[in-house]
DNA sequence: CCGAATCCGTGTCGATACTG
DNA sequence: CAGTATCGACACGGATTCGG
């Protein structure tokens, strides 16, 4: 039988959560164009903390969607990829993001409404 | 311009979260069915408190995805169902539903060996 | 200098009990 | 049946400090 992601204890819902994390998305986004570093992803990301950033990319790390790379140099460097798993990934979080932008307008519009009513 | 979900007040932000929402994805892929009565949904999704199934049902309702009906009568009813914006979303909800009962395996080999190390 | 760990105020979540 | 109210626990986020 296949997992079932309206059950409580199946680990697809821990994955669902994941793949839906706030920061996550982003910074898979971001990953897709290639190889980055820990301050690039800080930089483009706006309004990520540093410990929100570090914790997001723990995660990521855990669950195999990408890796995590430290160069031992000073200035220290660590750079973060995509994992095939990561890369499969893709097209579903580049879906989400195209609906998002596509359909914002039509989101605010209709809080307004609700919030108007 | 396109709206860029990386900037910090930008709209787009907010619709990414309630996509990503743990509990939004799997309301809107139960409500694919058809509409459904709020004690259905709250017995489908196992584990989610009154407290967020009304709280992840309104958040849907003012972002224009789902309408609530209420039937005066007693017992009282109150039915839910898919907006046109809410149908236009399924694809992508349904997407990630199958990556993450797809991948679980592979996601779970991984924890298990970033756990060990 | 860059990245990670710590402390702490605050908001959010879940469980329980109660109401129209 | 379909919510609302209340409260404790936990997770988030910011600022600061540490470490290489």
């Amino acid at each position: 039988m296949q997992p079932n992601v309206y059950a409580r204890d199946c680990g697809s819902r821990q994955v669902l959560d994941r793949i839906g994390d706030r920061w996550s998305v982003l910074v898979v986004l971001i990953l897709a164009e290639g190889t980055k570093r820990y301050g690039e992803l800080a930089q483009r990301i706006e309004g990520i903390s540093q410990k929100m950033l570090t914790q997001t990319l723990r995660g990521l790390e855990r669950d195999g969607l990408v890796t995590r790379t430290v160069h031992a140099s000073v200035p220290p460097r660590v750079d973060y990829a995509l994992t095939d798993l990561g890369r499969s990934l893709l097209d579903l979080v580049a879906g989400l993001e195209s609906w998002a932008t596509n359909h914002l307008a039509e989101v605010e519009a209709a809080r307004s409404r609700y919030d108007a009513r």
